[in-house]
DNA sequence: TATTGTTATACTCTATAACTATA
DNA sequence: TATAGTTATAGAGTATAACAATA
């Protein structure tokens, strides 16, 4: 049987390119600010739930925890975020933004809007928020491939599907 | 006014979020092949459409050209991939995959497959089929955004949405 | 001169793993 | 022992720019 693959309607590759685009171009703004796309999800994440630890923002932020460590570091030597060891677990960091912080990402803010606003050109509000709603949903299914490695065995799909049987010998 | 910004139902947010969390996923399954995601991204591309310029492939991968030549040597190298130096016009490089390469390729298509089917658990037909549909939509969008500068004045959307009005002084 | 591709550089992010300090 | 975070290292991709060959 024929291997059928069509890229024009692979999920993957179509959240790709729109992703990267939009980070691209979003990026470019960013150079003006001395910012990566990786520093600006930061500052958004914790614009948007501050006094994370940095597991959480790690999470929310889909950046590796080693990654991010060393990022907030930078963004601490400037003065945008704070790191605080709080709380009850010794362990736990505790990071939030610096006021002049928040003011970088509120002045970021709008024109990522404007991004947004751009990519959704001719969406009705009902269209949007399907395609948002879609998108969690897409993110949830895939919940369990988040950690490193799941069990042995299946570091992949059930692969039960109709597709092809063999591989793997 | 204060500034409103979900993170949750903001959408280069959720497109990330959801392609990173397949990519990292499909990308440990390819390091058995030693291969990362960028170079599935070109066997898939090849596998799809075969004799391509790299400056086409480039555009199709959503990868850099220099990153892409370099790239395209190591599946030289290591006998996946083809260049030649043909057709009309002498400084195009025509490049395609080798018998082993499609080889490789279409043994991890069906696996891709599965992590896609995945990612739309619970999707009807219809609905998958509108989510790329809407995807494509998205990226058409940015089209504008996709080169390294557009003119002097904005690398940036019209920026004449409702949000929010100055900016850059 | 403009275009296609190659190569080189410096920087950023990733993936790992070793390490510290709490728990 | 397990967990949260930090730090170090090697490898990949990105962004630029300089360069070669062809148009």
């Amino acid at each position: 049987m024929a291997v059928m693959f069509d890229l024009a309607t692979f999920l993957p590759y179509l959240l790709n390119r729109a992703g990267t685009r939009v980070a691209r171009a979003f990026g470019r703004e960013l150079m003006v600010h001395d910012l990566t796309i990786q520093k600006w999800r930061v500052l958004a994440a914790l614009w948007h739930q501050p006094n994370q630890s940095l597991g959480a923002l790690a999470q929310m932020t889909s950046l590796e925890v080693s990654t991010l460590s060393r990022l907030i570091g930078g963004l601490e030597r400037r003065g945008l975020a704070r790191r605080r060891r709080s709380g009850g677990d010794g362990r736990t960091v505790t990071i939030a933004l610096s006021a002049k912080g928040r003011r970088i990402t509120e002045k970021l803010i709008p024109i990522a809007l404007d991004y947004e606003s751009t990519m959704l050109t001719g969406f009705t509000k009902k269209e949007s928020a399907l395609l948002k709603s879609m998108l969690v949903r897409v993110y949830e299914s895939m919940e369990r491939f988040d950690g490193a490695e799941e069990s042995p065995a299946p570091a992949a799909p059930t692969r039960r599907s109709a597709r092809t049987s063999a591989r793997r010998s």
